[in-house]
DNA sequence: CAAACCGTGTACTATGTAGTACATACTCTA
DNA sequence: TAGAGTATGTACTACATAGTACACGGTTTG
């Protein structure tokens, strides 16, 4: 089940009616890959690649990169990063929110960034 | 540098001096690996294991499993499952909290295991 | 003093990741 | 109708990950 590669080609197919520039083998060329590489990535004949064209190709779609990486199976490096510097602090705190609903851990953060607490 | 395997041969051995249980064959034993491979991961010679062997040695080791996958530069592929489902959520809170001293993280914690808000 | 246990050196391997390189066939368009 | 642009099929590859298998020499213990 390769969520990530119909996704691609849906939104490049998107953006390709109104810019030639999005065919495949210009979007490609691009990223820094093969078209036939791309191609495959779409059909879900190959894995998604790696985070950083993952995150070029966000940028090319206009898509947020967290959420392609998601798709792709993956969590941003850098996130991870921030987790690896405090683990406990950061394991217990995603554990807690695991399943709170989207508004209350929204407000949280909108807590937390306005200084409210 | 590899500090991971460092600190698990140190706090192998510290178990050792009370329990003969904590050699490196049977340790390996018990985490269903070759002794060699152990010794060898011990030393730093050899990456760190797989999250799955890393949990069990921190089961052996009394210690908290993700700030030893963090020391083997993971995070817990459950963490990750948590983020993906909902990553632009998770990755801005993430991102917000990064810089925020201990004590106020830790705050935020206890806030939402006990409703105070 | 031999059996059992100890850590380690050497060599090898299966699977996954992240792609490249090239050929082929189709479709506009000047 | 030739040439440019399009997608895709096939074959191959370099590197990382996560180990195994076995032999060796040292030490402890019954």
């Amino acid at each position: 089940m390769s969520e990530f590669g119909a996704y691609v080609r849906d939104r490049r197919e998107r953006l390709r009616k109104a810019d030639p520039r999005f065919s495949v083998r210009q979007l490609a060329h691009r990223l820094g890959v093969e078209p036939s590489y791309l191609s495959k990535v779409e059909r879900g004949e190959t894995a998604p690649p790696s985070e950083a064209k993952i995150i070029l190709l966000a940028e090319e779609l206009e898509d947020d990169p967290d959420m392609l990486l998601a798709m792709a199976g993956k969590v941003s490096s850098d996130l991870q990063a921030v987790i690896r510097k405090r683990p406990e602090l950061f394991g217990t705190l995603i554990r807690e929110l695991k399943d709170m609903p989207e508004h209350a851990v929204l407000r949280l953060v909108r807590e937390v960034r306005d200084g409210t607490w």
